[in-house]
DNA sequence: TATATTTGCATCGTGAACGATATAAATAAC
DNA sequence: GTTATTTATATCGTTCACGATGCAAATATA
């Protein structure tokens, strides 16, 4: 068996279920106040700069806008963000939390604790994560390009 | 500004990153061949162990049979693997890879190199990829409850 | 051996991701 | 000042993920 091609071997395996059971993880705290993971990064991009157009968002997401817009379009019908026309360039949409997409953010002041504890154990401690959150912060800008 | 809600103090969001963007790594590469990233994943198991039921295939991916059914039936559609019904046990879907199947990792013998370099940056090596292949794997067994 | 429960897989509906394409506004080139 | 190009966003189609549900075969229980 060639070792190049086991499942074990691969880094991208790992990653990507790492990513899925964490997600995993979020779901039971975010499907509480109607929310998905990827609404909830949504969320806090705004929370940090609000009114933003559709652009930035998907930027410091590092995700497409045709992945945004319509996970924007949901998150307005369920009255979280309004989403306007830009005053200086009419080709904007401006998104803006609405009271209920601010207040939001007091109703899961646990869930970055929650899920924080959820991941710790042996090898993942207060101490080691920020040499994790550098290779990871390399793999994603070498992957940039 | 609350620390705990910044986007990038948070694990998940670069764990999302790094394997949405790792996937994008592996598309030109597996579409040549008409292949998905999680159809991959699907051939590697199929690779160290022919003739596997839907739901050991599920369980060494760590998905559920409603989202690697639909993809066998993919696969079988492109003449990739077989999905027949078990002997023993009449409730089992046998999936079983065709010579196309078996032949596709020939012509994928560079996939893994080709991606393993692409990583490749200051902090991530062969030195230090076991280290980060622990923590990883740390996560998923301890989310795993 | 009937009945109940569990197991293996499939179906359905929703929400991402993302390549490809479209459209209108802004900007650049001529 | 037209025309061409770029930019910002949206639309469309396909493929995952995954919760919920359905169904038939296998197993356990009565």
């Amino acid at each position: 068996m060639d070792e190049r091609f086991k499942l074990d071997n691969q880094l991208c395996f790992r990653l990507y279920t790492a990513s899925r059971l964490i997600t995993q993880a979020y779901h039971p705290l975010l499907n509480e106040h109607g929310l998905t993971y990827p609404q909830y990064l949504v969320l806090l991009v705004l929370w940090e700069k609000d009114e933003q157009p559709v652009n930035d968002i998907a930027k410091r997401l590092l995700l497409e806008t045709n992945t945004v817009t319509p996970l924007l379009k949901r998150m307005e019908a369920e009255g979280i963000v309004t989403r306007s026309q830009g005053k200086k360039d009419a080709r904007q949409t401006i998104v803006k939390l609405t009271k209920k997409g601010r207040d939001l953010q007091n109703k899961l002041t646990n869930v970055p604790e929650t899920v924080g504890c959820a991941v710790l154990c042996e090898s993942i401690t207060p101490e080691t994560i920020p040499g994790l959150f550098g290779m990871l912060d390399d793999i994603i800008n070498q992957l940039q390009r």
